[in-house]
DNA sequence: AGATTGAGTGTACAGTCGTTCACTGAAAAC
DNA sequence: GTTTTCAGTGAACGACTGTACACTCAATCT
């Protein structure tokens, strides 16, 4: 079994009229092999790094020829790229869901990090990706993970000054909470993803209570 | 200019007697093409990652033939760890300069985080190689850095126990705020090393803000 | 003085890589 | 029904990879 036959060309050369195949528009045929190729390329990315990865290879695995590449992606940087949006998505996914669980403060730290590990165990090839590219990266995958994580925490600052004891604090300390809290939720992240799945219940209280020792700063903040 | 000819073989081919040649004993020799091969190897690997490395670069950068390679190191790997460890050196030696700073609590923040950042800007390369392999590396790499960062954490917290605040802390605790204070500071070299130099006071102001808040919660925290 | 060691050499080989080019053939457009 | 479009094909390329092997020759040992 040389490669993966995605399209399934050689059941469709002789079985298309008799089995049940559905139709599929060429439209529909081409975005099928792109996700294969998308998904090819985020497997072998969350193991070995985007940089290892090569083109040949997931092609492979995606059940096309090498050249096929290239009606899909320019580069491999783009393809990069389209991946790192995808896995940004997941990532805002989880925080709109983090942000929209009811409850007080001291839940709410709760709900959002269990909200964060669910996620992570869900979405691990995303979050590896990411993390793996965020620090290991180079060129224009690294760079846009950079601006959108810079964006994302951003966000963070404009949903925390909605709290309690954050209303009157300025824009930047704002901003300088919020990226406290993404390095160490990222740091968490990292220890979801290397850890076994059977300690999630010990990192994730960890993770929780480095949250509750922020916040108890919180109250006692003064900006110099 | 093909190789770069560290030792020099082809000026002492010819002008050894005549010129003023040190001359070396066989290990001061061995040392110096293993250490070009390490200087080569941390370069290449602190700008695109120790998996883009190529044997065959790094021989040539540090001015021997592909082959002499394996007469200092085993495999890839066996180098990638002393890499490790090089870069680990330097960073315990940061952390010694900091904890060793007389002063103040607020002071004490102030100098131990205008050293971290003295010491990345002057240390470059092991900073990006550490913070590049410890998320985007692959192998023992990667789990060397992990399990040396994981002693220092550990270091790091027994330092902390001697403070005002923190003597009646659990060890675990002490672990969690280590931990903190670890993965903040990991943020602010990476935006050191992104940073173009002219920013560092902005960074390292910021740095010494994430720090005043989280020691800002520490009175107030009791152990659950 | 002669034998030994071992860092560095040079050739060669089998693989993999990205990319080129002309092509096929079925779906889509006319 | 004919033409056009274009995702996918397959051979070929030049460049680069790690490594095996037999070698040289100066520093070291005896």
């Amino acid at each position: 079994m040389d490669r993966a036959d995605v399209n399934g060309v050689t059941a469709r050369a002789d079985v298309c009229s008799t089995a049940m195949t559905a139709p599929e528009t060429r439209n529909e045929r081409k975005e099928r092999t792109r996700r294969a190729l998308l998904d090819a390329a985020l497997r072998q990315a969350s193991e070995r790094g985007f940089a290892a990865l090569s083109l040949r290879e997931i092609t492979k695995q995606a059940g096309v020829v090498p050249t096929a590449f290239y009606r899909h992606f320019e580069s491999m940087d783009e393809l990069g790229v389209t991946l790192v949006e995808e896995s940004m998505r997941t990532l805002r996914t989880m925080i709109r869901g983090a942000r929209n669980t009811p409850g007080g403060s001291a839940d709410l730290i709760r709900a959002s990090v269990r909200t964060l590990s669910e996620h992570v165990r869900s979405h691990g090839e995303h979050y590896w990706f990411l993390v793996r590219e965020r620090y290991g990266g180079t060129g224009a995958v690294r760079q846009t993970i950079g601006v959108e994580l810079k964006l994302l925490t951003g966000e963070l600052a404009v949903d925390l000054a909605r709290f309690e004891g954050l209303r009157d604090w300025s824009t930047d300390d704002l901003r300088m909470l919020a990226d406290l809290i993404v390095s160490a939720m990222l740091a968490t992240v990292l220890e979801l993803l290397e850890a076994r799945p059977g300690a999630d219940a010990e990192i994730t209280a960890d993770a929780e209570r480095k949250l509750r020792l922020i916040f108890l700063g919180v109250p006692h903040w003064r900006s110099r």
